[in-house]
Parts: C-alpha cells; sequence; structure tokens
DNA sequence: TGTACATCAGTGAACGCGCGTTCACTGATGTAC
DNA sequence: TGTACATCAGTGAACGCGCGTTCACTGATGTAC
C-alpha cells in the first residue's frame, strides 16, 4: 500500500513494481496485513501467529512465506502501518486549524491521537505497550514512528517562532531549570525544537509523556474504578497541559 | 510470605498456617515466585512458563501446581507482589520526608517509583504495561494496586488540608473548568482528593498519568533516540508537574 | 510411647494443542525470441 | 503470432519445539487415638 510498508516487502523477492502480478500481489499483502490486524483486535496484540493468519485466508501456513519471510516482517509491516496511521491522523487534525490557533492545534491532534488510539486499540497497543519479547524494532519504523511526535513539537515550534510561547507559572512559583535538565534541553531542543527555550523543551517533553500516558491508562484500563468519564478528564488535561507547555488558552 | 499473596495459594489446598510443613511450603512458593520473576527479567514479562519455572527449580512441571492451582495464579501472585513492592517503595519513600515539605514529598515518591521500575523493569511492565492476552485481573488486585497511587493522591490532600495547594497559573491564562471536567473532578474527588478544589483534582489526575507516562516511556524505549538523558529530565518534570499540582517548588 | 491412618509433596507419563519454518513439488502466469 | 523457458503463487507434508493441564502413583510426613 504505502510507499514505506512495500519496501518491506519488496526487498526480498525481485518483483516489478507494476504488471497485473505486481498488484495482486500488492492486494493480497493488504489483505495478510488486515487479517493479522482482525485476529489481533480478537486476541491481543502479541498473539499474532502465521497461521491462524493464514488459516483464515484459506491458504495454507506455508504460503504466507511468498509475503512475508518472517513473522517478525509482518509484525513490523503493522507496527509500520500503525505508527504511520497515527502520525496521519495526527497531521490532518493539524492541518485544518487556522496556523496561528496554537492552542487549537494542539488540542486537535491530542484528541485525533486518543481518538485513534481508541478505534484502533491493538494497534496501539503494538507501538505504545510494552515491547514484544523477542522483537527488535529494525531501522525502518523510526520514521514513522517520529510523525505523530513531529505534529506535536512543530506547533511548539511555530508558537515560539511567533512570540506566543510563554511561561505559565506565576513567577514566584516558577521553578528553575536544573544544571542537566538545562544541558539535555538545550541537545534535545536544537534537534527537535529549535527557538525554544530550555524550560519550554523540558515542558514540551513532559507534556508528551502525558499525553501518551493518559491515552496508555485509558486503553489498558488503569483508569477502571478511578475515572468513571475519561473523556472529559482527558479533554481539561489537554488544555491544562497546553497551558503548562505555554501555549495559551 | 505477604499476607495478601498468601491468601492466593492459601485458598486452594487446606492446609495450616503453621508447622514445619507449611514453612517449608512458603518457602517454595516463595522460590517458585522468584524464579518466575527471574525468567521474566530474561525473556520478558509476558512469556512466563510454568514448565520453565519447574525445570529450572529441578523439579517436574505437574510439581508447580501443588502450589498454584494455574498459570493465571501464579501470574496474580506476582502482580500483587509487584504492585506491593512499587507502593511499599512509594509509601517508605514518603515517610522519611517531612509531613509539611509537600513538594519535597511528592519529589520523593515520584523518583521511589522510577527508581523502583528502573531497578524491577519487567515487573513494572507486568502491572503498567500492556494487558497480558487472556488474563484477567481477579478482584485481589486492586488493593494492591491502589497503594502506590494512593501515596500521591495523600501528598495533594494534605496539601490541600494545610492550604498549601494554590492555583499555578498567572490569572488571565488560567484555564476553566469544562462542565463535564468539573462533574467528573466532583466525582473522583469525593472518593479519593477529599477537600482538593476540582480543578486541582483534574491536575492531580494528569499529573498521575504524566508520572506513569514518563517511566513507561523511559522504560519501553520510547525515549531512545529523543532524551540522553533520562534521569535529568525526569526529575526536571517531577519538579514542573508538582508546580503544575499546586505544590509549590 | 506406639500404631493406624490421613494428608501431603513430588513423580512420570500422557493428552492435545499450536506454533514458526523448511522443503520439494505442481500448475499457472508472464517473458523473450 | 507462436513457442520455449523462467518465474511465480500456492500446496502439503514434515520437523522439532514448547506449552498448560490431568491423572494415577509412590513414599514421606504429620496426626489422632
Amino acid at each position: 500500500m504505502r510507499v514505506r510498508c512495500s519496501a518491506v516487502w519488496q526487498s526480498e523477492p525481485m518483483t516489478s513494481t507494476t504488471g497485473i502480478r505486481a498488484r495482486v500481489r500488492a492486494e493480497l499483502v493488504h489483505e495478510i496485513k488486515q487479517e493479522a490486524r482482525r485476529q489481533m483486535a480478537e486476541a491481543g496484540s502479541s498473539v499474532l501467529s502465521l497461521r491462524a493468519v493464514a488459516r483464515q485466508l484459506g491458504m495454507v501456513s506455508s504460503g504466507i512465506y511468498r509475503y512475508f519471510p518472517s513473522r517478525d516482517h509482518l509484525l513490523t509491516a503493522l507496527i509500520i502501518d500503525s505508527y504511520d496511521a497515527i502520525g496521519a491522523a495526527a497531521e490532518a487534525a493539524d492541518a485544518v486549524v487556522e496556523r496561528g490557533d496554537f492552542a487549537g492545534r494542539w488540542r486537535a491532534a491530542c484528541h485525533a491521537i486518543r481518538d485513534w488510539a481508541l478505534e484502533h486499540p491493538h494497534e496501539y497497543a503494538l507501538v505504545y505497550g510494552s515491547p514484544v519479547p523477542g522483537y527488535r524494532a529494525p531501522q525502518d519504523t523510526t520514521g514513522p514512528a517520529s510523525r505523530v511526535t513531529l505534529v506535536l513539537a512543530a506547533v511548539v515550534c511555530d508558537a515560539a517562532a511567533e512570540g506566543a510561547l510563554r511561561n505559565p507559572f506565576v513567577p514566584e512559583r516558577a521553578p528553575t531549570l536544573s544544571r542537566q535538565a538545562s544541558a539535555e534541553a538545550l541537545r534535545v531542543g536544537s534537534i527537535a525544537f529549535p527557538g525554544v527555550p530550555a524550560d519550554a523543551v523540558v515542558r514540551a517533553l513532559t507534556a508528551w509523556t502525558q499525553l501518551f500516558g493518559f491515552v496508555s491508562f485509558e486503553l489498558f484500563g488503569r483508569l477502571v474504578g478511578v475515572v468513571e468519564d475519561p473523556a472529559a478528564v482527558f479533554d481539561q488535561a489537554v488544555t491544562d497541559i497546553g497551558v503548562f507547555v505555554g501555549i495559551g488558552v
């Protein structure tokens, strides 16, 4: 389907990218992934079974190996797709908000992430849950993995560039940056947050962990018995944390 | 060992709690759990195998059933132990700080949680990672599960009781509570945060998700390639979020 | 104090299952001349 | 346009593995009289 994921299965067998065969092939790759996703949604993300996928597709288990050289390659493809999907969701949500409305963009991106996660809980767990034992994510995943984060970072950077980023705390209670945190913030900032003050970089990283922390807690059932209306708390948390980062209400 | 966990394996066979046999039995229960933990640390938390544990203990696999009626019961015991351990770590860290030093207590508890998690990554993953497929946590776990959270909540409550909890934001940027968030905060607050204003309840819940979100990100490898010095960022985040909650610097 | 009996820990074999992966193969589909 | 050949998709059987759980059993350890 997508360019990135085709690279995964294309590398092994030498196929031309055009022609009927290639099209049928791409379709089957798609179907295999689709079925794998469907089964993850039923049984949980860590119990992906090639045999079960093949069975459901009316195929013999060894047939899968025409399309994915191993179980790990299929897993990788699913992971990349998930990263791309959640990244695309965040990008799309951010894109429709007026550029200068930083609080609006922040809220839109955060809600898009949570919405996607709620709609695809097992794909979310696949990429943001505990690591699958014995699986080592290859390099191909890092690009797609960063898409969603870049959307959030861009909002902060854009706000800083327009001078709209402000320290949210009353001055007498504003914490000072530790030396180590300052050094780390400068390093991270120079890569991912150009033009953003060090203290805001740390707060942005903090917000980032809060956002996914909340979504993970909600999806993994840690709010059960505590929060009855996660949507309401999430919405408020997004607002509060937006102010915390320095993006105005 | 502990009272709670003994309830798990005691319920099935009718054993007296005293006597040599009972003591040997308790020791073996301990050894089985110890070995299970050791194997989780090697292979990952979701691949707990009764056979492997028995093998390592020089026991035949069916022998385990004298001590745990099923794999799920062993899992439950490990989960309860983990909850108790992380809860105890937070309690101990909080206990040595002067009662009125709310920021200090907050920081101590947060650091204790992260430290414990770094020392026991697979036990942390067992309870705060993605849910184990096919496993349903029984009621016995909810008590131990809440210990660590109660420590954090107590700091906020104590600060509120002494009038030391303040809105951290400059007034013109302080967000207003949505109606739904307010309702939910009142509900949660009446149970877990008596005497804490609704807006602070939401911020406390937000801080809670941030804390575990950071630790999970760090442990699950999501900071790799982004943050090089997690300890520094965590320490600063704890301070910043403490102020965010309303516990002064 | 001694004996009879019940309870216990641990054994060893077996059941039934599913898994990832390999291999030689058979037709069908494309490609080059 | 037709033929020969290479490439492909998918098959079916097999390998070797590990798993949770059951079951009848054998000694050893406690307990009651």
